[in-house]
DNA sequence: CTAGTGCACTGGTCGGACCAGTAGGCTACG
DNA sequence: CGTAGCCTACTGGTCCGACCAGTGCACTAG
């Protein structure tokens, strides 16, 4: 019945084989951070295409965050190490033109930092409890030295409960979300009249979560780690979003909600 | 003691301002999804910029997902509805680059369709159910269909449970993650000898998932979902990554380990 | 009224040109 | 002899003008 399949013909661009064939470079480890590519006349000989055709190559490598280019360096461009800008990019774009509401992030956090910490309480090391400790005893000290000493204080430590994790991915999403998060919030928290009462409250719920991690009670660290997000951003919810993130408090069966 | 706050300067590229105008334009919602851009040719009026400048900018859009061009067109670039592409591709690359396991891919999915079921047992609506009971009805079916179409009724569960969570974020990155894994072992489920018994298997634990689900009963969907996540996956998993997802299998408090 | 043809556009690619940067070698001065 | 400063040969960023292969639409010939 059928002849011989055939498949549909996608015209490829010349400048798209020369991202495919550098993308393959930095991906399989032949290309490795910190190194750098031709420059772009040497590469259109290479190639054998104009240089319209090869800037064009490198810029969408670039918009993928894989490489930077930079005027007069005598050496092409860099290979950059992974980042998670274009994951943020793209999420913090997603942010905006789906209309993600911030209720939606900070559930979306109170998942990933939820599951951070109950992986964190069976897998962590001395050392990032050590590094957990230290984080909030900066965050003690940054009462009264401003917000954002504070908010890189929290940043390190729920960096590091992520790191210990052991899941690097949980990690990377923990740290793009909230970023997008605080770009929303950050400076509704910093002008706060209360503020310093909201620190030093947000102070004491981490030192029950390190508590927690460090009794190995993962699910006890979850369900606190997810409270205390919630009660630092659910201000900011709108009312009629707070119930969805209120489902994922209460974890024991008989929830009446 | 110190003078005026001076910020570094960062040289901006023409192109780079291009990027701005016409993504602040889409994400504003001035330029909708279908819209046109104007023509290479017109833009480079509108900006006044030489067409290559141009052309690098609508590469870096298109590589952000925003837009698509095609050769021909008597109308401009093309305005896209957003599309979790680029930020699976960033997965994707970083999964790669970073090394990420497929036991850390199987451990975020776990975490994130758990959490989709959680939410899901209390927020789903009467029709949300049904299309996961047409679902697993298609999973039925599909059994003695070949494993694409599984696959596909599995998806159609899944999606279904992420959107009944109410957290497009949830949806979109299980959705992603979900393909990445696919990706990786997809094969090996296609080809497994006792491919069909895995499948009778997935539909049972699906069944009892839905069950929870329409129970309302949350943290028992969520477990349910985690444990059907394992089971289909673990196999694939190198032994020694499997414990790290066990300990999301276990959430009663008193965890023996 | 329709089928076919052409034209006026589109994006993709090319080549050449100029500019403002940068780095590193070279020179001239101390 | 050492160093401060210049000079040059590159880099990437931008511009220009041109050509090609597609596409859609209006116009024309049947």
């Amino acid at each position: 019945m059928s002849g011989p399949r055939f498949e549909p013909v996608r015209t490829v661009r010349a400048y798209e084989r020369i991202v495919e064939q550098v993308e393959e470079a930095i991906e399989s480890g032949a290309l490795s951070p910190g190194q750098r590519l031709p420059s772009e006349r040497d590469l259109m000989g290479q190639f054998s295409v104009s240089r319209s055709t090869v800037r064009e190559a490198l810029r969408v490598l670039q918009a993928r965050g894989l490489v930077r280019s930079r005027p007069g360096d005598p050496n092409g461009a860099e290979v950059l190490p992974f980042s998670p800008d274009a994951l943020q990019r793209s999420m913090a774009s997603l942010a905006r033109v789906e209309g993600l509401s911030l209720g939606e992030l900070v559930q979306f956090r109170m998942v990933l930092d939820g599951s951070a910490n109950l992986l964190a309480a069976r897998l962590r090391t001395p050392g990032q409890l050590a590094e957990m400790e230290a984080a909030i005893e900066r965050m003690r000290e940054a009462v009264t030295r401003g917000y954002d000493e504070f908010s890189a204080a929290d940043l390190a430590f729920h960096d590091a409960v992520a790191r210990a994790s052991g899941n690097k991915l949980i990690q990377i999403c923990v740290e793009v979300v909230r970023s997008i998060v605080l770009g929303l919030v950050a400076d509704r928290l910093a002008d706060a009249p209360d503020r310093e009462a909201l620190m030093r409250r947000s102070i004491r719920h981490h030192e029950e979560v390190l508590a927690a991690v460090r009794d190995g009670d993962g699910p006890l660290a979850a369900r606190l780690a997810r409270r205390t997000m919630y009660d630092y951003y659910a201000g900011y919810v709108p009312a009629a979003e707070r119930p969805a993130l209120r489902a994922l408090l209460d974890q024991p069966h008989s929830a009446p909600e």
